[in-house]
DNA sequence: GTCTATAGTCGGATAGAC
DNA sequence: GTCTATCCGACTATAGAC
């Protein structure tokens, strides 16, 4: 509802992260939001994490289900900045029509192994951003549009159109987008399944070296799987 | 808390699905904990679903967590029940030390993409039964202990030795886990996205021969990812 | 075992002073 | 814009009749 400039003189022009009540009440919404879904989550608890007054809600949002939405679009906008230069760079290269295999294959792993999996599995703000992602995929609501349109369509359909290429279908061919989907899938496991992961291997933590590991499973398996071009199977 | 006979006599031996008060209200629970959460469901809701007097929560189970618990108990028998024979099968056949890479890979099939994909995707309870289970890996809880260690654990544990003998790797190398985890990525995608990919391809609903579509992609990708023993890269 | 009625708590939203 | 105080509805659990 109510949008201002900040009042703050000291730092008169970069809006810092965590700077003005709206900003603090959005960031903490992503945190509980993810942690206990929306309707575990109590204005109560928002307005106490955010510093902020329990009347701040309904006035800067208008309602609970107000932040929730802004809390989503906060969260498109983020993952857009992190994710748009590498799909612009991809999406360029993939102008031209004669690349050679080898170098599709480096475009898909910058753009889903070096890239999306690292801002999925590790990124400082990622912990919290993808649980509200998966709860939004798992029961679409209204965040899941606002997500979806702005950035996980425009990933999915990129991924679809490299592993087209490679395996040399058409890019409408609905394997084409399950393939693109299975290895979507290779990538969140390791945040929707990362109890279990930790608890058979024993860690604790998912550490920077640990990340890595995943990776270099992830290019491996891509490689793989899209080694030659599909034949049907007996 | 209380337990007793049924007091049917018209079917005196076999307890029915839906049948006693009890029964109806964990699979109501199992239904509306799997769409709103647990704190999404209020005990008005799971009574009425479940045509129960709501006294009859805390009566039955103690306290609406009790319910929960309960529900998560019921998953994870009906989930046992449905993986365990294939289990077993794989596990006795793995005694042989000496089976062929096709053989491996046929019972790599079997358990992963025949049957456990099969019962994730498209088994009739499945559809509540996953989004519980979702639920339960992202935020573990009291009812991830009960459903990892009766069924996750052991399906986990015996696609990693799977794909330990495939890749001509010790058991208890981290890739190797890491590998079986990408895998069941896979598979799980196609239930925590499935809203994205249905959006995707303009499908409505994921019918018996999308399944298969889904199946034989799986398939094949499994076979490439581990279509020869790792070597480092580059 | 199942029901009604109700206790006791906590939720989101609002009113109105500052 | 931010605060306190408060309303009112919804919630879980219990008491006690049947």
């Amino acid at each position: 509802m109510a949008r201002k400039a900040e009042t703050r003189t000291t730092l008169p022009i970069t809006i810092q992260r965590g700077d003005g009540t709206r900003n603090r009440l959005i960031e903490a919404a992503i945190d509980i939001f993810a942690a206990h879904g929306f309707d575990g989550a109590s204005t109560r608890d928002l307005a106490h994490k955010a510093g902020a007054n329990l009347a701040a809600i309904p006035y800067h949002f208008g309602s609970k289900a107000g932040l929730y939405r802004a809390a989503a679009q906060y969260i498109a906008d983020g993952l857009s900045a992190k994710m748009l230069p590498t799909v612009l760079e991809v999406e360029s290269a993939l102008e031209n029509n004669s690349l050679e295999r080898r170098e599709l294959l480096e475009l898909l792993d910058r753009l889903m192994v070096k890239k999306f999996a690292a801002t999925v599995l590790a990124s400082a703000e990622a912990d919290s951003w993808s649980y509200f992602i998966v709860r939004e995929q798992m029961r679409p609501g209204e965040g899941f549009e606002i997500l979806y349109r702005s950035v996980m369509a425009r990933v999915q359909r990129l991924c679809a159109r490299l592993v087209g290429r490679l395996l040399k279908m058409p890019e409408d061919d609905p394997r084409i987008s399950i393939r693109a989907m299975a290895m979507m899938g290779e990538i969140l496991i390791f945040r929707t399944g990362r109890a279990g992961l930790m608890k058979r291997l024993g860690w604790s933590r998912f550490t920077e070296d640990r990340l890595e590991h995943v990776q270099s499973v992830l290019s491996e398996n891509f490689q793989r799987i899209l080694s030659a071009p599909v034949r049907e199977r007996p």
